[in-house]
DNA sequence: TATTAATCGGGTAATTGGGGGG
DNA sequence: CCTGTCCCAATTACCCGATTAA
């Protein structure tokens, strides 16, 4: 069996606790990030969140890279 | 690769662990989503779940929230 | 025909969402 | 402004043995 072919385009995913866990936060928070458009996010049909996980580590870098802010 | 067609279209179908794959949900989740309705289902003469691709993907980016940022 | 991996079922924990308040 | 916590309802994840798919 292989990935029937979609476009290109087979993103991984990440769930709240996993975001929550990279960066030592409640997972609540993770949720009002993705509520505040700071993270993009899907919904699964039963309203769950999963994020992009190539955005939260390059958000994730960004932080740690301290950047001046 | 492709199109298990004992159904007699050419439409390209997913399994559950394919599907599940795709929102990083458990294979039993997806199996939820079309015993509820949220999404259609062929059935194998055996009782296996099959998805339709197009659907699949368009239930993925009808659910997919872009950060605008 | 035999093998291996996936998906059936059900049943029970764990996580998540949303509102509200510290 | 941002985060951690408490509540409850809903959704999802992991457990098993048996059946199906390739």
């Amino acid at each position: 069996m292989s990935a029937p072919t979609f476009n290109g385009t087979r993103e991984s995913l990440l769930t709240p606790g996993q975001v929550a866990a990279l960066f030592h936060v409640d997972p609540k928070t993770v949720t009002r990030w993705a509520h505040a458009g700071r993270l993009g996010s899907l919904r699964t049909p039963g309203g769950h969140r999963r994020f992009r996980e190539s955005e939260v580590l390059a958000l994730l870098r960004s932080l740690t890279t301290e950047a001046t802010r």
